[in-house]
DNA sequence: CTCGGGATGCGT
DNA sequence: CGCATCCCGAGG
């Protein structure tokens, strides 16, 4: 149960984001592991994607997706829910990939078809903004299992992105029951 | 300081 | 379809 490398998440967004499918989000609580397998990802490509978070520049919020690759950035969105991102590409770039849902494998509780009931389900809040995923108490790691064909469909709610809003840059498994919306 | 709106989820 | 509930970013 290797994290994965630095240099998986400096690359291409979209590639990453395809490749995070299959991929285990593995968080090591007290009371045990918490494993769920990635079964839907959105690709945020950078400041020129309007539905990106860093199209408004650098600021406050978007530091850390402003920064190196492979740390997670968190965000509360409506003032209830969490939103977990794994950023990609050399510091600078300003993009991430969102986890949107788990096929659940070990100690989790609850539903984790959905961005906000993934992270109640994994236990994740803003504390855990900027954490870096090559750590050994939350990280992505490879099982080394088949994927089956990937679906690629324009990313959900973020209809006030213009043309970005029609991009199909929302990725899952075809056929996984978990996706959040089929 | 105020104000508008949001990468959601749930109940009606 | 309404709405909870709060943080962020823009503007005064």
């Amino acid at each position: 149960m290797q994290p994965l490398p630095r240099s998986f998440y400096n690359r291409d967004t979209t590639l990453v984001a395809r490749e995070l499918l299959g991929k285990h989000l593995i968080r090591v609580t007290p009371e045990g592991h918490r494993i769920g397998r990635i079964v839907e990802v959105e690709a945020y490509l950078g400041p020129h994607d309007l539905a990106a978070h860093t199209a408004k520049g650098l600021t406050e919020r978007t530091r850390i997706m402003f920064g190196p690759p492979g740390h997670s950035y968190v965000y509360m969105i409506y003032g209830i829910h969490h939103c977990l991102n794994v950023v990609t590409e050399p510091a600078g770039h300003g993009a991430a990939v969102l986890l949107r849902a788990l096929e659940p494998v070990a100690g989790l509780t609850g539903r984790t078809s959905g961005p906000g009931l993934l992270c109640r389900a994994m236990g994740i809040d803003r504390l855990w903004n900027g954490h870096d995923l090559l750590s050994s108490d939350f990280f992505i790691t490879d099982p080394g299992t088949a994927v089956a064909r990937i679906v690629a469909r324009p990313r959900i709610g973020v209809d006030y992105a213009r043309h970005w809003a029609r991009r199909k840059l929302r990725f899952y498994e075809r056929g996984n029951q978990f996706v959040s919306r089929p």
